[in-house]
DNA sequence: ATAGGGCTTCCAGTCACTGGAAGGTCAAGG
DNA sequence: CCTTGACCTTCCAGTGACTGGAAGCCCTAT
C-alpha cells in the first residue's frame, strides 16, 4: 500500500509517517517509481506506533517498545517498567493540572468579567 | 537589579529572563557595563510572568495579560475570556490524560512483569 | 595579579511534528 | 495524445518555550 492507504488505516498523517521513516521508526520498501511500499507489518508498526504515542510514551520509548514487541526473547518487566514510566508522568501531569484548574478556577469566579477594569484575575497574578 | 537577582527573586532562570526580553515581554534597562539592569516593574512583570505560566497561560496570552494589566481602562470581562480559554484548555488536557491513564494502568495491571516474553501491554499495543 | 563568579552575545539543539514549495507519477476523461 | 487532478517525492523552514554551551567581558576579593 502507499502511504495515503496507511496512513488512512493508522490514523496518522503522512507527513508523521514520512517523519518516522526519517528517525528510523519504520523502513517501507521502495516502488520503481519512488513510492514508498508498506506491508501488512509496516501497517501493523504503524498502527502500534500510533497507539503507544496515544498512551503518552515518548517516540524515543516508542522505538524501544518496538525492539521490544519484536524481541521474542524479552522480558516482559521491561516492557512494564517502561509503561509505569509512562503512568508515573501521566498522573504526576494530572496533579499539575489539577493544581492549575483549582487556582484558575478560582479567580475565573471572583471575576465579574464585564466591562469595569477592576478584575481579580489580574490581582491575583500580580501578588498571589 | 542584576539577572541573578531577579532570576532568585522571580523564580525564572536567567536563560528564560533574556529570552524574555529578545521575544518583547519585557524592556530591562542597561548599566554602562551592559548588564542589565532590573526596575521593581521589571520585577514585578517577571513573577507576573512567572504566575500566569504557571496557570497555563502560553507566553503569546502572557502578553496580553501584561498589557491588559498597564491597561488601566480595559474589560475585566477581556481577562477572563482569556482565563476561561486556559481553564477549557486545562479540562480537555485532564480529560485526555484521564483517558490514558485509565487504559496505561489496566495494561500494567494485567502484566505480571517478570522474565517472561508474555505480555498484554504490547498485546494492547499491537490490537487494541 | 589572579581567581572566581556573574554577566554578555550568539548559535545550535530539544520534541514531535507541520507547512509549504517545487516537481515527478498515475489513472481517467476528452 | 493531452490534460487534469490527485497522489507522491524531497528539501527547507517554522512551531513553542525554552535550554545548553562556547567565547569572552566585568567585578570583587585576596
Amino acid at each position: 500500500m502507499n502511504i495515503g492507504e496507511v496512513a488512512e488505516a493508522s490514523g496518522l498523517p503522512a507527513k508523521t509517517i514520512r517523519y518516522y521513516e526519517d528517525i528510523g521508526l519504520i523502513r517501507p520498501a521502495r516502488g520503481g517509481n519512488g513510492y514508498r511500499v508498506f506491508s501488512d507489518a509496516d501497517r501493523h508498526k504503524l498502527i502500534f506506533l500510533t497507539r503507544a504515542r496515544g498512551l503518552g510514551f515518548s517516540v524515543a520509548e516508542c522505538r524501544t517498545l518496538l525492539s521490544l514487541y519484536e524481541d521474542k526473547s524479552r522480558a516482559s518487566s521491561d516492557v512494564r517498567e517502561l509503561a509505569e514510566g509512562a503512568l508515573t508522568r501521566i498522573e504526576a501531569k494530572m496533579a499539575e493540572l489539577q493544581q492549575m484548574r483549582g487556582a484558575l478556577s478560582e479567580l475565573v469566579h471572583r471575576c465579574h468579567g464585564d466591562t469595569r477594569p477592576d478584575c481579580p484575575i489580574l490581582e491575583g497574578l500580580a501578588s498571589a
